[in-house]
DNA sequence: TGCAAATATGTAATGATTACTAAGAAGGAA
DNA sequence: TTCCTTCTTAGTAATCATTACATATTTGCA
């Protein structure tokens, strides 16, 4: 079962900003993936609908959301390159170095970390990343994710 | 009181690493340093001793502080540039998104997340980044760094 | 419908990081 | 100590993700 996540473009309408097909499009393919893209692999996918999409459009659109809060970065999992969050219930990240794929876990304690992380400097923190780094072994797989039934797919490998 | 970690050379040494002068300083300018330092941050330290010295060869000694996971990389803050990490204790990362500059915070949960990783994925664990991110109000300055007792000192600005 | 402001596109720049190669130095063996 | 192999450094050139910029297009409201 494919669990989706919705509020991107609702998130972008509140904010004030005004909605093309191209943000459309993204923030559609940005809560149906459950990997964590890059804007490459997002421009990748929507491309494919809308061919005149440029990459700067991700970029910005990606940017846009950045800055309302409605994903945050989770940085590079050993490919030079940003990947994103779409998740923004607190969790635990955890990436794979060699296939450069990133997960999520649930976690309890990290509600705790949060909570320390309010009190020491208030209200004022925008966003977090909490990402752990790690092998994954072919043979067991222990990065697969819990959100992608299939991650072995082909999806989260787009810059080796 | 400036406490200083150590380490770093005999982390080289025991891993098998030739020691050079070079070397030796960029491990000295990082076990001194308690912000977290850019590569770009730290040549122009140590370049003011070593004259001769080569941007490659710093970013070829923390690569190699990476492999052997002495060091640990926070990725940016909000700089685009890579900050690095020298203080294994497990910690909460606080960066400025302003400022560019990341202090540590002491934490009890994380202690407990760690295991939660742990858990998860067995002994594959190779480092960690846990960063939150704010903006520091000039007044309050609330991303004084515990380590630094003269935080408003440009040092971590070496990228704006 | 018309208009002002926001957005998309494409290309060119930026800049951190890496690749590559020749020269130099470390460290063990004799 | 001296030699020799291997690792390391330095310098420059390349890479490539991301950003800047200028122009054309579109959105959303009056």
């Amino acid at each position: 079962m494919v669990k989706k996540r919705a509020g991107l473009v609702e998130a972008l309408k509140e904010a004030g900003f005004r909605m093309t097909p191209q943000r459309t499009a993204i923030c559609e393919a940005l809560s149906t993936r459950f990997d964590h893209p890059t804007a490459q692999s997002l421009y990748e996918q929507v491309k494919a609908e809308y061919s005149s999409l440029s990459l700067t459009t991700v970029y910005q659109t990606l940017d846009t959301l950045l800055r309302i809060g409605a994903i945050t970065s989770l940085g590079s999992a050993g490919d030079d390159t940003i990947h994103f969050e779409v998740n923004t219930d607190p969790h635990i990240n955890l990436a794979c170095l060699t296939c450069h794929r990133i997960c999520d876990l649930n976690s309890t304690a990290i509600k705790a970390l949060e909570a320390e992380v309010q009190q020491a400097i208030g209200s004022k923190v925008l966003s977090g990343r909490v990402v752990y780094y790690s092998e994954c072994l072919e043979q067991s797989d222990p990065l697969d994710c819990q959100f992608n039934p299939a991650s072995r797919h082909k999806e989260g490998r787009v810059d080796e």
